[in-house]
DNA sequence: AAAAACTATTTAACATGTTAAGTTGATCAG
DNA sequence: CTGATCAACTTAACATGTTAAATAGTTTTT
């Protein structure tokens, strides 16, 4: 029902159609992630807690103390996306911020005891559903899919970007 | 420094930490995911497409009409997303809308000549960066990986969500 | 030391994600 | 036929993604 196999109305296309929609990868990828994390939102929610948010209480949890570049890479969040979530956090007096006397410009990011309180309630529903994605999963194909998405980023954070306006470094 | 390996120093921590992040499954899904768009972005963007103009013209490829909520479907956007990029291609002319008589509320959505020139314009780049990524990476391993995303999606769809607020289907 | 260059973080501006509410047209009960 | 109900979209409101510019503090150059 209206899926003509060529030619967009009037001009005679030469080109062959791009590849299925299905199976883009990126697409792929995006399923498959937002069908976990329907898991989890409904738990945070609960816990008035976003899913950026909870990945910056939880990179706290790990390594208590961290400037916020590191948890910037830590939480693969945008530096001005967490710059407002801090702020929010910090309102929310879920984390609190220092600066060491050394270099101003550094903001020491660590849980409060409310921060850590939060995280001792909705941490073990997390697991719960983790483990539950692990028995039906496999544990083992689990981490076979572990590895391969690590493999994938590998090899392609080793093409570099080509494109017409900005090069892969920079210039 | 500051990296307590837990309950070995200072307060006594009954609870045993989370998994470690790096091992989180959506982390691990959206690190990839944006490994894979790192690659697309910069074309797209030479032509002044974000992503999901993209996956909604590119969408309108194969399908050449549809409706709103199919199209919603079909480019794994929301529909309130859908509604305000749809009104912004529209005034860029790359696609258009019409009504169907039998019934007003509803909206079709198609490509006009500009939104099929600029498809084929980006088109082949995009192809091309797909056959490297493909190159690369193994097409027998990127299949794979591709059924491995499909099982989970399916398994993870077959679990209930379960939380406090809302029950899974409807009440 | 003062200007220039650099660094860490924040602000700004615009696009999208997400949930809830509003609009408009279709359908159904009486 | 009229009011209730439903369906397809759209708007609204707020949070985040994304890129560029601004701020403020630090280091380097001269």
């Amino acid at each position: 029902m209206g899926n003509k196999p060529s030619g967009t109305a009037g001009k005679t296309s030469r080109k062959p159609p791009m590849r299925e929609f299905s199976r883009s990868l990126p697409m792929a990828l995006l399923r498959s992630r937002e069908a976990v994390m329907r898991q989890f939102r409904p738990s945070l929610r609960d816990h008035g807690l976003t899913e950026q948010q909870w990945r910056i209480l939880r990179a706290l949890t790990s390594i208590e103390q961290m400037e916020v570049s590191e948890l910037a890479r830590a939480t693969y969040l945008l530096e001005p996306s967490l710059s407002r979530i801090l702020r929010d956090l910090e309102a929310r007096q879920l984390i609190q911020r220092r600066s060491p006397e050394s270099d101003l410009r550094r903001g020491i990011v660590s849980l409060t005891p409310a921060g850590s309180a939060l995280i001792d309630a909705v941490a073990p529903i997390s697991e719960a559903i983790y483990a539950e994605i692990t028995r039906r999963y496999g544990a083992k194909k689990l981490e076979a899919l572990h590895e391969m998405l690590r493999e994938l980023e590998t090899e392609l954070l080793a093409i570099p970007v080509k494109n017409g306006a900005d090069a892969d470094g920079d210039e």
